[in-house]
RNA sequence: GGUGACGUGGCCGAGUGGCUUAAGGCGCACGCUUGGAAAGCGUGUGUACGUUUAUAGCGUACCGAGGGUUCGAAUCCCUCCGUCACCGCCA
């Protein structure tokens, strides 16, 4: 959401950061909607204070046994003007938050130009590829008989999938694992959060009203969580926190529900993208001031993990066509696969600055000042589960016997087993 | 799920239609007092928006949320949400 004074005392930079999102001049229109909006609301606020000192006077007049009536006529017309202003008020205010509402995040100067992902910015790449090539998790899973796409389909449909024995544990494995380092190492606070969430929570971290088609709606009016962000985030929704207390850093380890409408024929193969699937995800509640470290920290704390795992990946910054709806700059971590010889996604952290905040009320205040000011929001995946269970098996594969080799830093995890056969 | 009670400021708590500008207390901040502290005394103490050169002033709204009745609502009515107690069911 942002900041109508902001636009009002920055229309060519706000038009400026919407063109960098492909859109049209706004600030005329919503300028003029706002304008519009106050002097109205100025106008009802003056009826009202003549309501309030006329109903007083009422009061009085009665108190003391006299006639009132000509004063609470005119109280009345006052009251049916209020009413039509109110009207026309309510209208306009609805109109203009649904406009503010569903415009994108300004992004940061330092977010480079692009159309798609093809031109987003590689900053690094960490770790040796030393499997160049392997089957894929799919041939893999099954030839171990721990992966079974088909009896999920029997069940769920497409996009879902069984695990079983070792394999089940290694993905517990691994998020146990994530989110282990980032309780213990990295000063974050484990959360079991609410997979069903009100419509409110996901305004606050603008999945609605704009992206409704991602989500899974259930019947008693709740939504599956896309990720633990939305809960996460939304613990501060509507508040007032202390800066001293900050920053909170929470993570959670939790299963995601993504409808995945508008990507039929998108990576069908596999568990790459499922209906359901698990992630540890981290964030982060910060003053204005500390947001910019506290992402590459995030950052950081995500890399981690896959350096832990030795797990080959590279770093990315997303272009401005790239990045999500939310947020004020993203960087990606993008895993290698050598079963599909490529790159793909396992993180994404990105800075909301006070866009989500905003929506969602949250605020601090320092001790002693007065103002409130809206407090900045970041999350990233430490790391996506599903997707790092693909990239362990991959690239963990032994083509001697067709197992997979258990991670030095999973073992304790895995009950003293060394290799899945 | 059933029955009942309840929801007021940072916290406790009064308030059942107009001297409420939400009493009183606690806490907190500042000041007076003191060698210093405590006690005592005094002053102040929410959020959002509008207006404005304004961290002044003025105004409006907010007593769980949303509607309604009324000239006037914390107070009356309706719906929803939440909390507590007991009962039922249940991982």
């Amino acid at each position: 959401m942002h900041d109508l004074r902001f636009i009002r005392e920055n229309p060519e930079a706000f038009d400026k950061a919407m063109a960098r999102r492909g859109l049209p001049v706004l600030s005329t229109e919503l300028l003029a909607l706002d304008e519009s909006r106050r002097a109205l609301q100025t106008e009802i606020q003056s009826l009202q204070q003549k309501r309030n000192e006329a109903s007083k006077e009422i009061g009085s007049l009665k108190s003391q046994g006299k006639d009132a009536r000509a004063v609470m006529d005119n109280v009345s017309k006052i009251k049916y003007e209020i009413g039509l202003l109110e009207e026309e008020e309510d209208e306009l205010a609805q109109t203009l938050h649904m406009r503010l509402s569903s415009l994108p995040n300004i992004m940061s100067d330092d977010v480079p130009d692009g159309a798609d992902e093809e031109e987003n910015i590689e900053i690094r790449v960490v770790g040796e590829i030393k499997v160049k090539e392997s089957p894929d998790h799919v041939e893999i899973g099954e030839k171990l008989g721990l992966l079974d796409f088909e009896t999920a389909a029997k069940i769920s449909g497409s996009r879902f999938v069984i695990l079983k024995g070792a394999l089940a544990r290694l993905e517990r494995a691994l998020g146990l694992f994530f989110l282990d380092v980032h309780t213990q190492d990295h000063g974050y606070t484990e959360i079991s959060p609410p997979l069903l969430v009100k419509d409110n929570a996901l305004y606050g971290t603008n999945q609605l009203p704009k992206f409704a088609e991602d989500l899974f709606e259930a019947t008693s009016g709740h939504w599956l969580i896309p990720t633990a962000e939305v809960p996460l985030t939304n613990m501060v929704a509507n508040s007032i926190q202390d800066a001293k207390d900050l920053p909170y850093r929470y993570t959670a380890f939790t299963p995601c529900f993504r409808s995945e409408a508008g990507s039929a024929g998108r990576d069908t193969r596999g568990m790459i993208r499922m209906h359901q699937f698990y992630k540890v995800e981290m964030v982060s509640i910060v003053t204005p001031d500390q947001s910019d470290a506290e992402h590459k920290r995030m950052l950081e704390c995500a890399e981690t993990v896959l350096k832990k795992l030795e797990l080959p990946f590279r770093t990315v910054v997303l272009c401005s066509g790239d990045t999500g709806f939310g947020a004020n700059k993203t960087y990606d971590l993008e895993v290698w696969l050598p079963g599909q010889q490529k790159y793909r996604e396992v993180s994404s952290c990105s800075n909301c600055g006070d866009f989500q905040a905003r929506r969602m009320k949250a605020r601090f205040k320092r001790t002693g000042e007065k103002d409130t000011h809206f407090l900045h929001t970041l999350n990233g995946s430490g790391v996506a589960v599903g997707r790092a269970l693909v990239a362990v098996m991959e690239n963990y594969y032994d083509p001697q016997d067709g197992g997979i080799v258990i991670p030095d830093v999973l073992k304790p995890y895995m009950g003293g087993v060394e290799k899945i056969l």
